[in-house]
DNA sequence: GCAAAAGTCAACCGAACGGTTGAATAAGGT
DNA sequence: ACCTTATTCAACCGTTCGGTTGACTTTTGC
């Protein structure tokens, strides 16, 4: 058996899937549009999207011909849950918060 | 490059390395302490507690001819903060942590 | 009707993962 | 000194991962 943790911790693990999730953050996006950034094949990005939707963080609706890809925070939720009991979190510093996202965001663009 | 969070979210995938570091929130260990639960050799544990350890999880101590293992929340809250940028989390609901614990523990006990 | 666009599928590839075993190293106990 | 305990190392093995490519399906626009 496998936990739903397993496959929520091992689909972060990679940095294009994160970054996925933070553009999804800003809108829902079409698969091609996902793909756009990234210098890599759509169909490397259309198993990115499968993963990130097995481990429950996304959802995918088709509509027409293009499939929509929308944040789904529940699988999230569970997983900072379960976090929080490793170091009693304090409410969440938010400047510390964005000079992380910020050194994230250029180990990205370095890749 | 690989951002920290490949490492930390990589290591949390795995049920193993995962109840290691709910037996380390209780008390420091030694790895032959922390291997004795595990069906599996002592070499595969070492192994899973370098997987910690470089993620910043845990920090080994020598002492003598025994290696001290204790939980170092840090890397865990550096994680743990990128996680509550996406779908803005109370805070934490003790009840459902506690069930959500529960079922986590009970899956490992059956793999 | 047909070409283009959106997306997936299947086969393949090299690298990393999770485990094993057996040998090696280091420190303690007597 | 020597046996035991604690831990790691190295080599190996099968499986999964992250990527590619090329063929395929479905929907749309003209």
């Amino acid at each position: 058996m496998t936990s739903p943790l397993d496959t929520v911790f091992a689909a972060l693990a990679d940095p294009t899937r994160r970054a996925i999730l933070s553009m999804l953050l800003e809108d829902d996006m079409a698969v091609t549009d996902v793909a756009e950034p990234f210098e890599m094949s759509l169909a490397a990005i259309s198993k990115h999207l499968g993963v990130l939707t097995k481990a429950g963080l996304i959802v995918q609706e088709k509509r027409g011909r293009v499939k929509w890809c929308k944040l789904d925070p529940d699988a999230l939720r569970a997983a900072s849950i379960w976090m929080q009991s490793f170091g009693q979190f304090e409410a969440v510093n938010l400047d510390a918060f964005e000079r992380f996202l910020e050194t994230e965001t250029i180990s990205q663009s370095t890749n």
